[in-house]
RNA sequence: GGCAGCGUAGCUCAGUGGCAGAGCAGGGGACUCAUAAGCCCUUGGUCGGUGGUUCAAAUCCACCCGCUGCCA
């Protein structure tokens, strides 16, 4: 049966290139997962885009002196290149700087306000008299409280780690110009969050079995310690106007815009289809399984923030699932953009091909807990796995038949014990794997199919073809056709993860189109299909690459 | 200080009540279709510590030690 899967995966802000962490956390569980349901026939939307509001990157602007929406731009263009070269297929990646998310982030905001679940309330706002603006809780410097560290900042200090509110700071600074700032009255627009209490309780309590523990257990503790009303409106000039009258110097605070990207971008995907309103099979029908893909910081605003604006706008799907990853770390170190404890994508891509990367974040995923990323373990994976266990066994086989067999799929005989055990040791594997995707256990899967080649590679020194075709030719055949169905069936499985090379060996077993249209069928290799004569599949790297690209770390 | 997570072979990790596991690294061997890849055999662990529950604990409970994250 056809599903509809809508799958919204994290707004990356942009005011930087993408890292490791991003892609292990966020970017390639979706990723697999929608190459997992495309292929097999499912109907899928995947959508997100740049976060250009929000005050990082104001600040960053300021820094380099041009424009939040240059940095932006910026940003979201290096964005949509990585996409494209590690193969993130997103349906739309657009970003909030679009007329369209201006007007449904406006839509959303008056329908909850004319219902009463936002509501308006003074506060205490620091206030530049010199710069003549209202401060950010980043932009104001002073000594901290806690430790008298004199660089802290009005929403945390970096010195001992403590949240600070604006007012907390001793000797407060504006972080723009250094003069002393003012404290002054300013109405804001408040979410009515409490009053959702209740029913996200409820709702959260039917995810018990589905979720994983960690946002299970982090979101129930969350509700049952109560829920604060939040202010959803600052007083900048960056970001999306306040669609109330009289409010001019007010923008939508990016919290709560960023997540209605999701709808906005499922609107502006039916647009650019020329069908507006497609966008509501994948909202309004309620057999539709929508997934959000996060990592853990991100979590409350996936399971209580945005469930509870989507309560209160009514008449669209809440999230089935948010299977939210944990954190990636360095050799063995937690990764730090501002000191350069990162792998940065751009860079990786420039000098390694897409699918080693995949493949270590996929088998290594930080999906029950931290794991970490080293470059030794990149260049052992590559070299061991990739090359020598599954990269070989294509090879091997392929260039086997290619050579004695005339270039095609040999006829196979009559099966013996063996090669029906291999066979059906596939079919296993294919429904593992086929079961595994489905509840999002990527690391799981991707091993139940790395466990498979190995066991292909002892089938193939067991059958030893290449002593048997002396003797009998018959034999040798069986046992090849049985080694490329099993390739052929590895290549589907592994197509979610490693759709590059998938890809390749798709044609080098003598199929033509795309894996994807051709479908998630096990045991389907046909007798005297004609073949390509096969490259290797991955690159052995040398050990010199730890060395090289570990030094590149911290500077 | 509170909450959560982690601690298993030299390394990376799996295992959550039933004889301690995998891959890599180390040692030995047979083969040669394949990217000197693959295959077979093998060395290696008081499962952080102490107590408890149980016929049986790496697994459940209590406390302690160490590391990490989030929050105050």
């Amino acid at each position: 049966m056809t599903e509809r899967i809508y799958i919204g995966v994290a707004w990356p802000y942009a005011n930087s290139h993408l890292h490791m962490g991003h892609i292990a956390g966020a970017y390639l569980p979706p990723d697999i997962f929608a190459r997992y349901h495309r292929v097999k026939g499912n109907r899928v939307l995947m959508v997100t885009g740049s976060d250009m509001h929000g005050t990082p990157i104001t600040l960053s602007a300021e820094k380099e002196g041009c424009s939040p929406a240059e940095v932006a731009e910026k940003y979201h263009r290096s964005f949509l290149k990585s996409w494209e070269g590690l193969g993130i297929s997103f349906d739309l990646f657009t970003h909030t700087e679009t007329q369209n998310h201006t007007e449904v982030a406006q839509d959303v905001f008056l329908k909850l306000y004319n219902q009463g679940h936002i509501y308006k309330e003074n506060v205490l706002q620091p206030w530049c008299p010199a710069c003549c603006r209202f401060l950010p809780d980043r932009y104001i410097e002073g000594d901290c409280p806690h430790c008298t560290y004199d660089g802290a900042r009005g929403d945390q200090c970096d010195k001992c780690g403590q949240p600070l509110n604006p007012a907390d700071l001793e000797n407060p600074r504006c972080g723009l110009c250094g003069k002393t700032p003012e404290f002054e009255e300013s109405e804001h627009f408040f979410l009515r969050l409490s009053a959702f209490q209740d029913r996200l309780i409820e709702w959260v309590k039917t995810k018990e079995k589905l979720w994983r523990s960690n946002v299970y257990n982090f979101t129930l503790s969350y509700l049952k310690n109560g829920l604060k009303d939040r202010a959803i409106t600052r007083d900048i000039d960056w970001g999306i106007p306040v669609p109330v009258e009289g409010y001019p110097g007010k923008r939508i605070y990016v919290w709560f815009e960023a997540v209605i990207g999701y709808l906005s971008a499922s609107k502006e995907w039916a647009k650019n289809k020329g069908e507006p309103d497609e966008w509501k099979k994948f909202w309004q029908d309620d057999s539709v399984k929508s997934y959000y893909f996060i990592g853990k910081d991100n979590i409350p605003f996936h399971t209580i923030i945005w469930p509870a604006m989507l309560l209160g706008y009514g008449g669209l799907n809440l999230p089935y699932d948010v299977p939210a990853n944990e954190y990636l770390t360095i050799e063995g170190r937690k990764l730090s953009s501002s000191r350069n404890w990162a792998v940065w994508l751009p860079d990786y891509l420039s000098r390694y091909d897409p699918d080693p990367l995949r493949y270590l974040l996929s088998i290594n995923m930080p999906e029950t807990s931290d794991t970490d990323f080293s470059w030794r373990e990149f260049v052992r994976r590559n070299n061991d796995e990739l090359v020598a266990t599954y990269g070989n066994l294509a090879q091997r086989a392929l260039t086997f038949a290619c050579r004695h067999f005339d270039g095609a799929v040999p006829h196979p005989g009559e099966f013996e014990e063996v090669d029906e055990a291999m066979l059906s040791k596939t079919r296993a594997a294919f429904d593992n794997v086929d079961r595994l995707l489905y509840r999002c256990h990527f690391r799981e899967a991707i091993r139940t199919a790395m466990t498979l080649a190995g066991q292909a590679n002892r089938y193939l020194e067991e059958k030893s073809p290449w002593k048997v075709i002396k003797e009998d030719r018959g034999r040798a055949a069986t046992s090849l056709y049985v080694a490329l169905s099993v390739i052929d069936s590895l290549k589907t499985m592994l197509y979610p993860f490693l759709p590059f090379s998938s890809q390749e060996l798709h044609h080098y077993l003598g199929y033509s189109g795309k894996i994807e249209d051709y479908g998630w069928k096990v045991d389907t290799l046909k007798p005297g299909q004609k073949m390509q004569s096969p490259r290797p599949l991955f690159v052995k790297l040398d050990d010199s690459v730890v060395e090289q690209e570990t030094s590149r770390l911290g500077n």
